[in-house]
DNA sequence: AAAGATTTGTTGTTCCATACAACTTAAAGC
DNA sequence: GCTTTAAGTTGTATGGAACAACAAATCTTT
């Protein structure tokens, strides 16, 4: 419908914006109002929101009722009947928009449908070890997964897009899969699956995974900001992800690589690790070094190591502390580099997250600068196992809500 | 003049923009203009800026001659003759608006005026080992600096901000200097200064000084970016400041304590720090450690340091080399961390900046993940002792260039 | 040297989105 | 049933950019 500019002030972007034109102007108040009711917990009127934003309520009422008409809020039939005057109209998220969600992982696939409330409308999971196994055909097996899902939600749903997380280094730019070491992928390419998306009118989007399951800490529905709006994300699987949260946002850095925490050096005298340097965070804390360190099986689960924890038995403490110790070295250094003094824990590192919470602790309080006037907080994630997926849905989302005003008509 | 609404969408501000009305639009037309002619390497006229923004020449026009009426751009007399047509009007950075920049620092005070152009008006630098000393009478001494300074600036240069670099842990909220170990000071308050400045009508912002360098190496003058767009600084003095910049933006942080270089672990079986820590890089990297290693007296310089190096002096040699091991295992978690592959060294590390980069660059190569696509890249900054002093003001200036309309009229 | 060409900068006019104010709607209270 | 109160809607005014036409100043061509 309206002409997108590529000059034109993007909102959402870091990068300054361009010149701004009058339908700028709507674009912006626009996304303000959509991002004003999304963002509030209790359905809001047109009044309350023309309350919250400073804007006229006239002025809300017209951008109100586009919004409406494109499915992006909805009104709620029941008013709330509180006090007198005439009734307000409570406004919601559309529930007729949603974004598709996949995720690779070592030992599953997961293709998520997921709408602009924040619900899972249809879903497809399936476990398998696909270490070592060829990525093409993995990647068919997902495009069965993702057409499944697709099929399975309502008819009056329309999809605004999907995204795809991955454990690796991802270059977003090129839509390709630079490094998964712990799928054994490398240098692998989408065509396949963002040209079956590409039938439904839908563009793929990569992103790492531990950055799309920060979105899901940072966001408890689309739009809606949690509570923690500063923290470093920590996703521990056979390898470490993470992802920095600020104000919201997840940085991404200069090419989106940022997060590699699971690289980042602990003791440069420490054991070699497959990356080619010594003494990384993963030889200390990735799954395969606390299986190994506390004699566990290569093939054991993190609950079989905390129950092993639990129950007192001295090696597997012992691996836990060597974690926490890493960990916090590695974490220390990051709220000295970024001043984000909140940690979340998510995947293997959530589920030990109590047995790792007091060591870390005592490590971030003395090797932290800023620990004397803002002590470190160490929080655990709710272990969804396909986080990721559910993430790349939410950035599919946010985008939407970043610029309603280009899906509408 | 115009009243600025602080619910009103803000330039250059993170958090999300407010209700945007239509002078919204014309600040943001205004910023916009403002930016691309200070952009410019070559004075463009109005037809130029027209172009290069996508406004039309009308309403470039109208903003131009508000912005030179309000001293922030100013027009050429000479014009610049090249091809047929009615001669451009070259338009340039106004002169006649300047921003007070202060430091202080272990050896020495400062006062600068800098203005639009980027050109110091007026300074005032004096040389003086203020460590442990008082630290209110050390400020008196910098307040008489700073109105030397500003009695030293031309009677037509307005001045429009004033900010002070502190090499500690500034909040800037408070107006405060929590802590600077290297000055012997804590919980340092500057209700004297700010006042003496608040009678010429300038407010007093405080910063850190590494945050503050980082800018003099992100703007070659103020509002033209320079070629480095993402790097991480490191102001290496008694103790070891840094900063990230991303997009030309320094990071600031939860707190503004951002870059917290000199605290990150680098080795945690290494000598204590007075942090509390161990093993931390200014133990390494830090001039007394530095100057210890190498076997030089404790007051000696980093020129000496390099002296011996270069001539060949075993011991002096092994010290660089354990600096810039550690240096390599700080800077490449920062890289893992925050993907940006570009290390600007300053201060002290600048000196010998030369004799790390070899066993540094290595260093990075082997420890970042990303190394093998995009390898990481050493700098060394213009030894200007003072840099702080600039980027304070360069601050200023810069706080204005995000918002011109609110200095018209 | 004079007319045409070309580019810059300015001046009305139109259009569009918000502000403002008045009005309608629908409930609660008396 | 009338008044009060608050939500939502409908004109009208205002401000700023787009658009188009025009004036200004220099170079090119004949």
């Amino acid at each position: 419908m309206s002409t997108t500019n590529a000059n034109d002030f993007q909102l959402g972007t870091s990068s300054p914006p361009g010149r701004a034109r009058q339908s700028t102007l709507r674009e912006s108040n626009m996304a303000l109002v959509c991002r004003t009711v999304f963002a509030s917990q209790t359905p809001l009127s047109r009044a309350d929101v023309a309350e919250k934003t400073s804007l006229t309520r006239s002025t809300v009422s017209r951008l109100v009722d586009d919004l409406v008409a494109g499915k992006v809020l909805a009104e709620l039939g029941q008013a709330s009947t509180s006090g007198r005057g005439r009734p307000a109209i409570p406004l919601v998220p559309g529930a007729g928009l949603a974004a598709v969600g996949l995720q690779v992982n070592a030992t599953f696939l997961a293709a998520r449908v997921v709408d602009l409330r924040g619900r899972v409308v249809a879903e497809r999971l399936e476990h398998d070890d696909i270490v070592g196994g060829d990525a093409s055909q993995t990647l068919g097996r997902l495009g069965q997964l993702c057409r499944q899902a697709i099929a399975g939600t309502p008819g009056d749903v329309r999809l605004v897009g999907a995204g795809l997380a991955l454990p690796g280094i991802v270059s977003a730019a090129n839509g390709r899969l630079l490094l998964a070491p712990n799928l054994g992928w490398s240098d692998v390419n989408f065509t396949a699956l963002s040209g079956q998306l590409a039938e439904a009118g839908l563009t793929l989007q990569l992103g790492n995974e531990a950055d799309l399951a920060a979105r899901t800490v940072a966001e408890v529905a689309p739009g809606r900001p949690s509570a923690l709006r500063d923290f470093v994300y920590l996703s521990g699987e056979i390898g470490i992800g993470g992802a920095a949260v600020m104000d919201g946002q997840v940085m991404a850095g200069r090419h989106g690589w940022a997060g590699e925490l699971g690289h980042v050096c602990v003791d440069p005298d420490g054991p070699p690790c497959t990356c080619g340097s010594t003494g990384c965070l993963e030889q200390y804390a990735g799954r395969r070094a606390l299986l190994a360190t506390s004699g566990l099986p290569p093939h054991g689960t993190p609950a079989m190591l905390a129950g092993a924890a639990h129950a007192g038995d001295p090696q597997a403490l012992r691996s836990i502390a060597r974690a926490a110790s890493a960990l916090g070295v590695a974490l220390g250094g990051v709220v000295n580099i970024l001043d984000i003094p909140a940690i979340v824990l998510g995947g293997d590192l959530g589920e030990i997250g109590d047995l790792l919470a007091p060591k870390l602790d005592q490590q971030l309080q003395s090797r932290t600068l800023s620990a004397r006037w803002v002590r470190p907080t160490i929080h655990t994630a709710s272990t969804d196992a396909a986080a990721g997926a559910t993430g790349a849905a939410l950035r599919e989302l946010s985008a939407l809500l970043a610029q309603p005003s280009a899906w509408l008509g």
